[in-house]
DNA sequence: TATAAACTCTCCAGTAAGTGGAGTGTAAAG
DNA sequence: CTTTACACTCCACTTACTGGAGAGTTTATA
């Protein structure tokens, strides 16, 4: 299949799938003749793996290994599950970080009239080193 | 003072610093004879400004509205509440994001035996369409 | 059959917010 | 006087794409 049947079917964007086949995540042949990227089944399933694995946050280079993981009838699921762990303790670190980022601005925004006058306790707390 | 100082007392890189001054976030002085950066107290405390807000997620582009507004004595307090309110729901959004990943990825996590056999639930949830 | 629309290609540049390194010059300490 | 620490510029690289130019291909319509 061409690229943009290939893309639609895995909810990504013509553009994105050639970046992806640009870095050698997916290996679509070419037509010789009209310079057309031919997708094959294998390959969709390949780029709607990717396209999922993104949306859980894991990176590109991540993909790659989950990809290569996948494709190997030999490996254990250990290192599959080391790698999700890996990515929930990231996600919590981040969850952690934004309550807080949370916290004190909403304290600032709540410390603050927000009215006409020039009076601002958050921008007094951005000056306070 | 020397960029070197400047860096410092604001907790920032000196190569962070020396970015900031390229893109014309603070201005400060130059030797002519050496090209060395003269950082005042007021550069200081635009640095210090923005690395603080830096931490509270504004971007760049936002820590430049926030510097003009700091230093405009005519400004109201609404433009920067709003501006607060906006980064509060930013983070809102993305909180709900973390944790539904977060909720996804530890069930898929919680179904993997996470042993030597290759029966991977992860990986089969990721290849599922 | 002509042509227009829709699709595809490559290549180049840009995004955000820096980081890393090479090569070179300057200042302070021993 | 030399070593060390600091400063400079310039270029490339990072992540994961996105946008656009200019050109070729395929399909649908007049």
């Amino acid at each position: 299949m061409n690229i943009g049947k290939a893309a639609k079917l895995s909810n990504l964007t013509v553009k994105t799938v050639r970046y992806y086949a640009d870095i050698g995540l997916v290996k679509p042949l070419k037509n010789c003749s009209t310079g057309y990227r031919d997708f094959s089944d294998d390959d969709l399933a390949q780029l709607q793996f990717v396209a999922k694995a993104r949306k859980f946050n894991f990176s590109i280079q991540e993909c790659e290994e989950l990809l290569s993981l996948y494709s190997d009838k030999n490996r254990s699921s250990k290192e599959v599950k080391a790698l999700t762990l890996e990515k929930i303790s990231e996600i919590d670190a981040k969850l952690i970080e934004l309550k807080d980022l949370r916290h004190q601005l909403s304290f600032l925004a709540n410390n603050c009239k927000g009215n006409d006058r020039p009076e601002c306790p958050i921008l007094d707390a951005l000056a306070d080193v």
